[in-house]
DNA sequence: GATTCGTGGAA
DNA sequence: TTTCCAAGAAT
């Protein structure tokens, strides 16, 4: 089975959400920072931290200038901080050996922090119109459905993927916009839980609808937990820094977890190598680059 | 290939 | 209440 390039661009044309990073006077640097706010993030929760970030620090070049406590605050609780740190990272490379322009081939792009082989071609594409395939979890479960008539997609294995979402590319100027609506398609009809095939422009040529909808035989893993884990420790910690305009001392850090030292001085040594957290001199914790001189508790 | 890395809304 | 899952990347 493959997908009929009308019948999806047509539906797109309808269907399409207006989303601000969508907007035709967005650069491909906010393109990016929306790719990377969108890991693993509902596009909800992004809305509002983009357009402010996107407002305040506008270029690479600015992103690269400013403060990493900034950054971070303005993260809010966006969730997996880290990508706020490579996003920094990111545009200091643009800066440094690109000239300020983010780079329009997926090579380059997928050799900055934090771009792997999703926001990569992703950029590539919404951005400069590049012809590639862009695989996100909704174009594999798409992907999974209508064309091998599956319930669910299995385990990410790029390299199939690719070429999996390749041979479905119309092969004219067309191609950027049907992986968009690919993308949306998942994100709207042909959703995780309860897939609208009443309304899929694909309905008569999807192989799974076709079979009957068969139910999935994959094993689900087990379910991820996170009260109690060292993603929570890690969340509460940052949650002090972020909220403190001065250092903190190691017991305002106690109280954020006190049930368990070892993991909370394993959270906290973790929050310092990957460039989330600072020691200051007199031995006290902050957001890298925040003022350590102050000595006096606000907030 | 399997794990780790946040967060919160919806079913 | 618990479970699922949301435009992944790095190790």
């Amino acid at each position: 089975m493959s997908v009929d390039p009308d019948a999806l661009l047509g539906w797109f044309d309808r269907a399409e959400r207006e989303l601000p990073w969508r907007a035709a006077d967005v650069t491909p640097w906010q393109i990016l920072v929306s790719e990377f706010m969108l890991q693993q993030t509902p596009v909800a929760r992004v809305l509002p931290t983009w357009t402010d970030w996107v407002t305040r620090w506008p270029t690479p070049a600015a992103t690269a200038a400013a403060c990493r406590a900034d950054l971070l605050r303005a993260w809010g609780k966006l969730g997996y901080p880290r990508r706020a740190v490579r996003l920094h990272e990111a545009a200091e490379v643009i800066v440094r050996e690109h000239a300020g322009v983010v780079p329009d081939d997926v090579d380059a792009l997928q050799r900055l922090p934090g771009v792997g082989a999703y926001t990569a071609r992703a950029v590539a594409c919404f951005a400069y119109g590049r012809r590639v395939p862009v695989v996100d979890t909704n174009v594999r479960r798409v992907v999974a459905r209508a064309v091998h008539g599956l319930a669910d997609a299995g385990p990410p294995a790029t390299v199939r993927d690719h070429a999996d979402a390749a041979a479905l590319l119309p092969p004219d100027a067309r191609a950027a916009r049907f992986s968009a609506a690919l993308m949306e398609l998942g994100a709207l009809v042909c959703t995780a839980r309860a897939p609208q095939c009443a309304v899929c422009p694909l309905r008569d040529s999807c192989a799974w609808h076709v079979a009957g909808r068969p139910a999935g035989t994959a094993p689900r893993r087990p379910a991820q937990r996170y009260a109690g884990t060292d993603r929570q420790v890690r969340g509460r910690l940052l949650d002090v820094l972020r909220d403190s305009a001065t250092p903190v001392t190691r017991a305002e850090l106690d109280v954020a977890w006190p049930a368990d030292d070892v993991q909370r001085e394993r959270a906290l040594a973790a929050l310092l190598a990957d460039g989330l957290a600072e020691r200051t001199a007199d031995g006290r914790f902050a957001l890298p680059g925040q003022d350590r001189n102050a000595t006096t508790a606000s907030r």
